[in-house]
Formats: C-alpha cells, structure tokens, sequence
DNA sequence: ATCATCTGCGGTAACGCTACCATTTTACAT
DNA sequence: ATGTAAAATGGTAGCGTTACCGCAGATGAT
C-alpha cells in the first residue's frame, strides 16, 4: 500500500496529473485490467453487465487508452507516409483534414513527406523504410505513377491511390466515377441548350483526365451532337494552363458558348479569360468546373462543379491502409468507390440567355 | 539463447521483421542499452570514442527509435490540438503541412480539430482536454479569439497563436510584421505614381486587419497623400466580400487607380470585380494582394503581394508548444516575429501606362 | 596519501497496455 | 448426473525506451 502510493507520488511530479489507466478503470469498475481493455477494444466476449459497469467507470474517470502504450503493448505501430506533390492548394488542404483525423482516430501515425516528379523514387522508398513506414497514402497525380507504385510495391509497403482513373492491382484504391459525373455535367450544358461545348482535358499523365473525356463525348454522343475535336483542349490541372486553352478556345472563328474545364483551378482560369476578352459569364458563355474545392467558390459567378468529397476519400483512404497493416486478411487490395454530387451555382446558363 | 530467439520468433510473425531496438544496437557496438540511449538523445555525458561505436552500430543496423516505447517510458506525451475555422484552403493547406511536419519530426501527436465561431467554447475546452490535448495551436481568425484564450488558458493548456496582431500574454506567437508589410506594399503604390489607393481591410475582429490598415494609412502619410476614408472599406478576408469591397470602390465618382486589398482572395475578387466591370488589371487598375497564398497565382494577372511563410510560422509554433510541454522553462510565453517578404509579379503598374 | 568530486557507464525498474495462456463459470448435449 | 464445449474473466509476461541510482576510475584539493 505505502509503496505504492509512494511509487505513484515519485512519478507523479513529472507532469501534472497523468491520467487515468486500466488499472484504475479496473479497480473502481471491480473488475481485471485485461476485462478493461478488452471493453476498449470492443472484444465481444464480455458480458453486458460487466461493460456496462466498465463503461460506467470509463466514464467517470475520463479515462482515455494511452496510445504509446497501446501501439507498444501490441507490437502494432502503424505510420503512414502521405506523399503529395503540387496538387492544387485547395485540393490538398481536404485531403489533409481528412487524413490527419482518420489517422488519429485509429491511432496511426501520418507521415507528410513532399515528392518531387523528377527526384528518384528508389532513393523516396528507401527513405520511406528509414522512417519505417508501413503504407503509402497517394493522392493524385501521384496516385498514377506506375513506376511509383511499383517500387512502394517492391519495398513491401501497403498504397492507397486516390482519385486515380486506373486502380492498380497493386494498391488500394478510392475513386469516384469521373466519367459518369462528366457525363451528367456536360448533359447539363446540353440540356441548357449548348451545342458547341468546349472542353478542357487534365494532364495527360493523370488516369482521371482520360475518363472526364470519355464522360464528355459520351454526352455529346448521346445527345447527338458531332463531336469537333478543335473544341477539344488539353490542359495540366493548373491555372495557368486552364488560361491558355480558354483562349484558344474562345478565339474560334465559331466560338464554343460553354466550356466544361476538367477541374475548378481551370475554370477558373476560363471565366477570368473570358471576362479579359470582355465576355460576360454566364451570359455570353457557360463554365462547369469539376472538385468543387475551394476555388469553385473563389470567383465571380461561382461555380457549377461536381463535387468530390476529397476529405472522406482520404479518410476511406486511410482506413483502408490502416486495416491492412493491422490485419493481414484486409491485405488483399480493395476499390472503394464514392458517390459524386453535382453542385449548381451560377456559372452557367440556358442559352436563351444569350 | 533458444529461449531469446524462441521469443522473437513468436513475435516475428505478426509484422516482417520488427526493427532493431536499442539492444540490437548496445550487443553490435558493445556498450550498454543505456549508453545507445543516451547517444540518441544527444546526452554529453559520454565519451567521443563510445558515441562514435554507438553511431556506427546505429548507422549499421538502420536503427530508428521506437516513438511508442520512447513517450511511454519518457512519460512523456505531447498531443497539439490544431483548432481551425474556416481559413481560406490554401491557408490552412500550407498550414498543415508546416505543422505535420514539425510535429512528427518532434514526435508530437497532431490533433486537427474544426471549431465553429458559434460552438460553445467551454464545451471545446472540455472536448480538448477530454483528449488528453496538452497545447493549442491556434492560426488565424482563432488566434484573435480572446474568449477562446482565455478559455484554454484556465483549462491549462500551453498555445500558439499564428499570425495574430495582438500577442497575448498567455500565448505564445509566431508574427509577422504586418503593418510593415502593408506599409511597403502601400509605398510601391505609390511609387508606380497612384495617388488615389483603395483599400480593403480584412475582418474587424482580426487583430492584423488593423495593423495592415495602419501600413496602409502610414504609407500614404508619409507620402504626403490626403487620405480619403471613401476609399477605406472593410471586408472579412473572403471573395465575396472583396467582390463586394472593389465594386463599391470602383463605383466611386472619383474611381482609385490602385487598390489594396488585405489578403489574396479579396485581392482576386477585386481582379474580378474589375473585369466584371471592364477594366484591365493592370492597365487601369493595380492590385496588391496579402500572404502569397495558392490563390494569388490562381488569377490572371498574378498578384503582387506580401509573402507569409504560412508553412515556417505553423513549424515554429509547433515547436514553441512542444518546448513548453516538455520543459517547464519554456512555458514563459515567447513572441517570435518572422520576415515577410515582397513577392512581385503582374497585377500592378505604372500610373503612366494607363 | 586521502578524501571529495566528477565523468562515463551499467543495472534495474517502471511506463500503460495487450497477447497469450490458464482458469472459472455457464450452457447444453449425452 | 456427468462430460464437453463455449463463454467470460484473470494472471503473467513482456513491448522498447528512459529515469533513477549506483559503481568504478580519473581528477583535483587538502
């Protein structure tokens, strides 16, 4: 007894009060420290009356697991390297939200680690291993580097790509449907009454720009409109590009009177565009953008996008990879697909308008 | 021997081979655990010669710290609760990333945590430390919350304000000097020859809304320019409002020929705003943008502002608030002041080209 | 020479939790 | 009633690290 106290009072003057444990839990819930943990961890083999009497304790003392000594106890220690290169600030910003709180929810910890296109990806999963990291968050555009993919795969890490056009049998994957939701857009633009529909494709490089393409046509071919392949532009994703397309888009003898751009960042470019060559939107031209990330909603009129919900595919994302660090049955890589939503703002119109 | 190694092997198999531990490392260099701890963490009291075996071993065998085992045993434990609400994304992006960063790199545990202006503020208190959050890092609008200090002051936590105007004595504070900043781009202004300078001031209740006003202002005392308070109006740091703070400006009998505007979104907004109403940016009107976010070369022309090194100011806070969670002599709030920097580019011009 | 002091290092005992048995209780078939 | 399995709990032994104390040997003062 005196020893005991005398033990906790030789600690207890490092920092203030540490909290609660199991034993405590265990001691006022009368009951064995494992009994508590097992109530924690959602063992099912614990009888009503005594979780309850556990939870009950739990609550009263705010007891909270101690991750370290969980992650230590258990031999599990799941890091999670998210490698993110130059995705739009906006698109990041989600993406990370998403991914901190799942990784702190499940006691992973996560990794920000900036990849450089041209730098080697040999010398990156080397450097993943020093960190020993257990599994590779992708977001696009790196989700579709193959080379990428298989030297994290060659290391032994678990991936997770998201937003990628080509999931990989190698990884994890969480999607939407891009070319469904280019689909439903541009039909939008056609129901408005558009026929000359410009677009502006993503980098070539990334899977997801192919499938918004795909998604365009098809609406065009549904409708019955003659696809013009001058209507056709390819841009990268960035502003600057989305800027030059619209230009040239818009300096067709027989100007487009909509433009879908593949991402927000592009749209915007198109209506900034627009606006210098003094065309009102959306009245003397429609715009559709496609994330709606925060740059659908930083320009004038904002903007009719399809909205990709980043933050809970990285949170999708992250659970995935969590579980099969974890749990070597979750290892067999899985295709989780999420459900996109049209967002209608004020960026585009009926052509009567015009 | 066998025993040993029948141990390990019953644990090899949950998860490849775990890493060496300190013991691997004290068997190779021949030195006690002891002694490869205190080379780790950097402890004097050790000879040359023994540290250099020890690093040698570590180096050998790509020994890596257990994280866990290291708060565990340490007692030690650093959770920072992030609190955001709703920054411009390209804010909170660069933000994220610089506090991650540091975070792991200072084996603290990231809590990333959405507040609401309007949620109760105890209610948070009591969520954070119902986490176990030890600090508070708290950017921009929540840094100026002087209810919201207060409040995590009396539950004992250390903070971090970033980019706030007024340093509190119970906080620490990563600053820049805003009212410089706002000083020196006022002061290119007026050296390209505007003489009529609007301005778009950012929420009231920020405290560097008010100092980048005063930049402004003093600039234009110093320049023996009149000050025109129709030319002064006040925004809240978001798109529309800056849409809505040009357009005014720009209605004006007497239009400026330069505006100001306290951060880069309002800033974009007043490009477009201009647009909307005809004018060439920057032909017939300059703008200056604040903080050199993604969205000031997210604009066509891209905007001359003042950078904030968003990323470096959110790493020191991190490691401000760690400080002060491991050593009680760094819990003395400290105000650190970073360099601003100007970032020119396109958005502003000579009077004389109009 | 002798004792205090400091440096450099090793041993031991936690830190809070969970894996892995062992044990008790309960349920159900024989 | 008895055995057998399943369910519900407890005991023990670490997980990898660091805090604390202790012990040699070197250094300096007396």
């Amino acid at each position: 007894m005196t020893e005991q106290d005398n033990g906790r009072a030789k600690r207890g003057q490092r920092r203030g009060a540490r909290g609660p444990t199991v034993a405590d839990v265990a001691r006022l819930a009368q009951v064995s420290p494992m009994t508590v943990s097992r109530v924690v961890n959602n063992d099912p083999k614990v009888h009503d009356t005594t979780r309850a009497k556990v939870e009950k304790a739990i609550a009263e003392l705010g007891y909270v697991p101690n991750l370290a000594a969980r992650s230590l106890a258990g031999g599990r220690q799941c890091r999670i390297g998210l490698l993110h290169s130059n995705p739009s600030a906006a698109y990041l910003s989600e993406f990370l939200v998403g991914s901190t709180e799942q990784a702190n929810a499940m006691g992973a910890q996560l990794l920000v680690e900036h990849f450089e296109e041209e730098a080697s990806r040999d010398a990156l999963a080397a450097k993943l291993l020093s960190h020993r990291v257990d599994a590779v968050l992708l977001p696009p555009p790196l989700s579709d580097d193959v080379l990428l993919l298989e030297c994290i795969n060659r290391a032994g890490m678990a991936m997770a790509q998201v937003a990628t056009g080509a999931p990989s049998p190698l990884a994890h994957a969480v999607t939407i449907d891009d070319e469904a939701a280019a689909y439903a857009l541009t039909t939008r633009l056609v129901g408005l009454g558009h026929k000359r529909i410009g677009f502006i494709g993503g980098a070539p490089n990334q899977t997801a720009s192919a499938l918004r393409r795909n998604g365009y046509r098809r609406a065009l071919d549904v409708a019955g409109i003659d696809a013009d392949r001058r209507l056709e532009t390819t841009g990268d994703f960035t502003f600057r590009s989305g800027m030059d397309c619209a230009l040239a888009l818009l300096a067709l003898e027989e100007r487009p009177s909509a433009i879908f751009a593949s991402n927000d960042d592009m749209a915007a470019a198109t209506i900034a565009a627009a606006h210098r060559m003094g065309l009102d939107v959306p009245r003397q031209l429609s715009v559709c953008g496609f994330d709606d990330t925060a740059s659908a909603t930083n320009v004038w009129p904002e903007l009719t996008t399809a909205r990709q919900p980043v933050a809970d595919m990285a949170r999708e994302a992250v659970r995935l990879l969590v579980d099969s660090v974890f749990d070597a049955k979750a290892r067999t890589p899985r295709h989780v697909r999420v459900d996109f939503s049209l967002v209608l703002r004020e960026s585009d119109a009926s052509m009567r308008a015009s």
